[in-house]
DNA sequence: GTAACCAATTACCTCAACGTAACTAACGGA
DNA sequence: TCCGTTAGTTACGTTGAGGTAATTGGTTAC
């Protein structure tokens, strides 16, 4: 039987999973797949959720996401155009991941603010 | 008894949490946080380890994470310097995370390429 | 003396990320 | 006829991330 070797490293620089990683540690990323989470959304409520994304950034991540097979497209025949987003199987092994962070950011921000200033005051 | 409260939210673009979620949702962190939950290093064998990082951006990595309380930076008193660094407690909480993600890159890249060229491809 | 060592800083440049605003398509309704 | 609707694109400008190279400082080895 075979084994799944790391053929792969994000540590090496020229290693296409590091492109990949810089694509999924990133914020945005981290907020539409966290809210994507909740199931099937369409582009203007996903725009809604996430407070202060443009239509260009949001356009450009679902892109991205929908090229890597993380996300799924579904375009509606009418008009105006109606468009939803969905994980895809894939996309969703990142969910609870990325939910992670976004969390972790919520829960520490109180306990890191502190650290700021303390290092700031030298 | 007192409940803690979600006061904060990494979906209001002001919350000072959605600039934390950018400092660790960001792939220099990722690779630092990650080689350094193997234990204290030094600055020369972290920036070897990292690949193609610069020494620069190895240093404001660094001390972005110092300041918010995640790394700690240890100076000797040596010629030439030795200055090593360790993860905080609470920046070990978030090698776990940031580990989950390293190896999802590592893990999916292969599946990633794949869809990418099918997208391409129309 | 001077070269090598290591962490760090600085200046300078380039390019990617991001915001804003104008514009499009196609239909239903006033 | 004209307007509002939604997802998306394009052009343009600004900011920030990041690379490269030069420089610092105090020892030890030559």
């Amino acid at each position: 039987m075979s084994q799944t070797v790391p053929d792969w490293s994000v540590l090496a620089a020229s290693c296409p999973s590091r492109k990949s990683l810089a694509r999924i540690a990133n914020k945005w990323t981290a907020m539409v797949v966290t809210v994507l989470g909740n199931g099937r959304m369409r582009f203007g409520d996903l725009k809604q959720e996430i407070d202060g994304i443009s239509g260009k950034v949001l356009t450009e991540t679902l892109r991205d996401l929908e090229r890597d097979g993380l996300v799924t497209r579904h375009v509606y025949a009418e008009v105006p155009p109606r468009v939803e987003y969905e994980l895809t199987e894939l996309g969703f092994t990142l969910h609870e991941p990325l939910l992670v962070l976004c969390r972790w950011a919520e829960q520490h921000i109180a306990e890191v603010l502190v650290n700021r200033e303390r290092y700031d005051a030298r």
